[in-house]
RNA sequence: GCCGGUGUGGCGGAAUGGUAGACGCGGCGGACUCAAAAUCCGCUGGCAGCGAUGUCGUGUAGGUUCGAGUCCUAUCACCGGUACCA
């Protein structure tokens, strides 16, 4: 490493390393970044998705936490009190992978983490409060969480039922999804079952109109991320339809949002783990091996919904709410116990999924609802013959009756087309008028919903319900390496939440893991205790949280360090978080999870706000070139892109690759997601301790917008290193030739008022692009453009060096959030005491450097570029007009042709309409 | 399957309905050097042309508009999520 002393200085060049270890050591002796309540600027929380620690700084991360730094940092220098704090979500199933890997206790393993990752962060640089860093596995940090908890249950908020899990019959374990590959266990191979054990819920689904509604007050959050969580609620409003079952006292009830499609109900469809699928497999074989063998394959929604769709007639029929007809109950493998009723109305006419399964098992194809040309074509040939006369038109729309009494060709061919469509192509499932249905004849959607929701309401055989797509949220997991959920069974009082003065229930930390049975299940010990109700001997729950409970609400915790509750007032002083920045992958689970205990918290009050955050930024995957090589059995191995050298043919097109160690070549595997498994991930340290945190960071910023995806490149960060040595050495070559005059506005000569606006359009879109549009690689880029002028500015006069350092001023404090480093330093060079650089402030155009004196305007002939012009700026419409049509190159183009209308946008083009 | 997104030179990307390719990488040519590295200067979408310039060009096929990468319809490919990865 360089010595401190140097980084002063500009002779040796840019060296990086000397001037983060100078610039951070300044910030750590100042706390620069620690932040209090008391502090009269407005309040500004900024916050990033606290990490996983998973051993190693990732570039996803490093991205993340750049975004954010220069989010603070900026909003910082336009006078804002800018909380940034840091912790870290950990617990989680990685720590229990890599406990049975390495055989070390999974704490253990996360703390080493936790070390080692803090350690890169800070040599990041980045502008955090350490004073407020979070763990979420340590007690004092999820006893608030268990408190919560058990106040749901006295609420009845958290509850306890059957939920179906991936079951692995030859470990004897619950599998998260991804731990089933093709439907089988990962570790041990086997074919996975579906198994239902109690678990604990919470009712964020009485919370989905409040998160549906809220959506709507969050104009800063993309569309994208709004639109997905609004499908996921999915609320629905339709009938809830009862079905009496011959033999039975209960009904059969399903769900529909179509009930104008009633009269087309040709089976009812029931989950195999329906009561009475169950019932009647008892008495029937086939139905009961059909059963088990819907119970193989995994409890994946993406699993469910590609498999081949099956079902079984269970013997058993429903009769038809209205029509009082037998109608076939089946059993079907894509009806699910645990969404809505768990049966569902069939319509094979009307619905696609129930068309296919109607072919497939050769149901009937009702036609109940048709398109409007169609009930024109139908009352058409009505008229013709007269009613009942000839044969109806409508036994012809179902398929029957003879067509020798109608002559009206056009209208018959219609409804023909039709009928023939829904019987052999595919379902109409657009909304229309009602056939076949009786008294409902004739109705469109409203009309009927309305009309048959009154008649089934009368005879108490349904009611209008909203439906929600949304379930509650299932908290329980059978792994050690979370949150203990804090309840009590006792034989004679149930299940009851630990009281208050017995929290936390502390998971024990110094353990042995195997990986098949969770320590605190295996230990017979730990779950003893005592009834608080009745004093006797009773049992602890084993289970632990979901992970997602903790990163729920840890931006709460983060206000308010210390409190001797979830938080205290000081929650109020910052919330909602002002900008929230994370990875598109948590558009649904994590920030609905976040929104809803927001709520939770807010109905408990212990916060004051409807939504956690106000602006989000969801930021786009870092992402690499692979490589490859086929092995003798067929598998890959893979290579990482450091060890790799890439071929390219005269025009720079990529021909081949070969591995550097043996020049042998490699086959290139595109480009994907950084990860372990395709080995095509880039260390974030290797590249510090190269090129120096504020490069990384600069690239990182500049290679993709910040939602997009960004593509790892090497190359492309030594141009991020050339920028920073190039505008190390000018600046340091201006400063070199002596302090700079003052600046003299009137005395500018051309080129220097030029310069000068250069500068002053940079600082205008600089502050546009980072503070409204977020758009960080075209503010670097202008800020390159604007060193590139200062380059080429050769003037050594007194006022060429003033403009020059307004200039390099105005570049060192609008890269200071992005490579805030490079800026300490240069900042100083620039003639300036050593201060925290987040307390300059931003710097403003000035609105008259930037007026022009001429404009450059394009001119087309009927859309298409033909000649640009040079005008006064002040140039009225019509003199634009008449210089234009003077243009060689237009009159050319417009020989032999009329002018019809100019249009002229000013200040951009001329248009000019010929034919 | 369903929901959301993306698609522009050799590559990453820019263009907020108004000159497509800013900026960077890569490449080519030159300067400096004994030489190389570093650095600096110039050129760099395809095709035709000495050039001026013309012409084609933003996944594909249509449409709206004086004008479309941008808006609309359809379609293809890829990416993210899909409730127990975080």
């Amino acid at each position: 490493m360089q010595d401190i002393q140097d980084q002063g200085s500009n002779e040796q060049g840019y060296q990086p390393q000397a001037v983060e270890a100078a610039a951070q050591a300044y910030w750590q002796a100042q706390r620069a970044y620690e932040v209090n309540e008391d502090d009269p600027r407005p309040t500004f929380y900024c916050l990033s998705m606290l990490p996983y620690p998973s051993g190693a700084l990732h570039m996803g991360h490093v991205r993340n936490y750049t975004i954010g730094d220069v989010i603070s940092r900026y909003q910082r220098m336009n006078g804002k009190n800018v909380l940034q704090p840091m912790g870290w979500d950990a617990f989680g199933l990685p720590a229990e992978n890599a406990a049975i890997k390495n055989k070390t206790a999974p704490a253990k393993w996360t703390y080493q983490n936790i070390e080692h990752m803090r350690e890169q962060l800070k040599r990041m640089g980045f502008a955090y409060d350490w004073t407020r860093e979070v763990a979420t596995c340590k007690p004092d940090y999820y006893r608030w969480e268990q408190l919560m908890f058990t106040r749901l249950m006295n609420k009845g908020l958290a509850y306890r039922k059957n939920a179906v899990v991936n079951w692995d019959p030859v470990d004897q374990t619950v599998l998260a999804n991804e731990q089933v590959i093709d439907g089988r266990g990962w570790r041990s191979g086997a074919v996975v079952e579906k198994r239902e054990i109690p678990q604990w819920f919470l009712k964020i689904t009485d919370y989905a109109q409040d998160l549906l509604d809220g959506l709507d007050t969050l104009p800063g959050w993309p569309e994208a991320v709004k639109t997905m969580q609004r499908n996921w609620i999915g609320r629905s409003e339709g009938l809830e339809i009862h079905f009496t079952v011959e033999g039975q006292i209960e009904p059969l009830t399903v769900f529909t949002t179509r009930p104008d499609t009633l009269l087309g109900v040709s089976y009812v469809a029931v989950a195999a783990e329906h009561p009475l699928a169950l019932a009647a497999a008892e008495s029937n074989v086939e139905l009961a091996e059909f059963i088990q063998s819907c119970r193989t394959g995994g409890v994946s929604e993406a699993e469910l919904e590609t498999q081949e769709k099956r079902g079984w007639y269970t013997g058993i029929d429903a009769i038809h709410p209205l029509t009082g007809e037998k109608v076939p109950v089946w059993v079907a493998n894509f009806v699910l116990m645990g969404y809505g009723t768990g049966a569902v109305m069939a319509v094979p006419g009307h619905d696609q999924r129930d068309w296919e399964f109607a072919k497939k098992y050769n149901l009937p194809i009702k036609m109940v609802v048709v398109e409007r040309a169609v009930l024109d074509a139908l009352e058409e040939l009505k008229r013709e013959v007269g009613a009942g006369a000839g044969g109806d038109p409508m036994q012809l729309a179902l398929g029957g009756g003879s067509t020798d009494a109608y002559t009206a060709s056009s209208a018959l061919q219609v409804v023909q087309d039709f009928v023939e469509t829904i019987q052999n192509a595919k379902a109409y499932t657009e909304y229309g008028i009602l056939v076949n249905s009786g008294t409902f004849d004739g109705l469109d959607f409203k009309g009927a919903f309305d009309a048959i929701a009154a008649q089934l309401e009368a005879t108490e055989r349904g009611q209008r319900r909203v439906n929600w797509r949304l379930r509650d949220w299932g908290v329980s997991r059978q792994r050690y390496w979370g949150c203990p959920i804090p309840v009590i069974y006792c034989a004679d009082c149930g299940a009851l939440p630990v009281p208050e003065d017995q929290l936390p229930v502390v998971l024990p930390e110094d353990v042995e893991f195997s990986g098949v049975l969770s320590p605190i299940k295996a230990d017979p010990e730990w779950r003893k205790c005592v009834c608080p109700q009745c004093g006797g001997a009773a049992e602890r729950e084993t289970d632990t949280f979901d992970t997602f409970m903790e990163s729920s609400w840890y931006y709460a915790r983060y206000t308010s360090p210390g409190a001797q509750a979830q938080v205290d007032a000081r929650a109020n002083h910052w919330l909602p978080v002002d900008q929230y920045i994370g990875g598109i992958e948590h558009a649904i689970l994590h920030l609905l999870y976040f929104r809803f205990y927001h709520k939770l918290m807010r109905d408990e009050g212990l916060v004051a706000s409807d939504e956690p955050a106000v602006n989000l930024l969801c930021q786009g995957m870092v992402i690499a070139e692979t490589f490859y090589r086929e092995e003798a059995n067929g598998g890959k191995s893979w290579f990482n892109p450091a060890d790799v050298d890439v071929q390219r043919d005269e025009k720079a097109r990529i021909t081949g690759a070969v591995l550097k160690s043996d020049g042998q070549p490699v086959v290139i595997g595109g480009v994907e997601k950084m990860s372990k498994s395709k080995n095509n991930g880039v260390d974030p340290q290797s590249m510090v301790a190269k090129f120096g945190a504020d490069t990384v960071r600069l690239f990182s910023m500049f290679a993709a917008p910040p939602e997009q995806s960004l593509e790892w490149n090497e190359a492309g960060v030594e141009g991020m290193s050339r920028f920073l040595k190039r505008l190390w050495r000018e600046l340091g070559n201006h400063v070199a030739a002596g302090a700079a005059p003052a600046l003299e506005v009137a005395a500018l000569d051309a080129a220097q008022k030029t310069l000068r606006r250069q500068t002053h359009e940079t600082i205008q879109k600089v502050g546009d692009d980072i503070g409204r549009r977020q758009s960080f690689n075209t503010a670097i880029a202008a800020l390159m453009e604007l060193l590139n002028a200062l380059t080429k500015f050769d003037d050594a006069s007194t006022q060429g060096r003033a403009v020059r350092q307004e200039a390099f001023e105005a570049i060192v404090l609008l890269l200071n959030p992005i490579t805030p480093h490079a800026s300490h330093a240069l900042w100083q060079q620039l003639g300036h005491a050593e201060r925290v650089l987040e307390d300059q402030p931003w710097p403003q155009p000035d609105l008259a450097a930037l007026v022009r004196d001429s404009l450059t305007l394009a001119v087309q002939v009927n859309g298409k570029l033909r000649a640009t012009i040079e005008v006064p700026a002040q140039m009225g419409k019509e003199a634009i007009e008449t210089l234009a049509l003077a243009q060689a190159n237009v009159q050319t183009f417009l020989d032999g042709l009329s002018v019809r209308k100019v249009i002229v946008v000013p200040g951009k083009i001329v248009n000019i309409v010929a034919g």
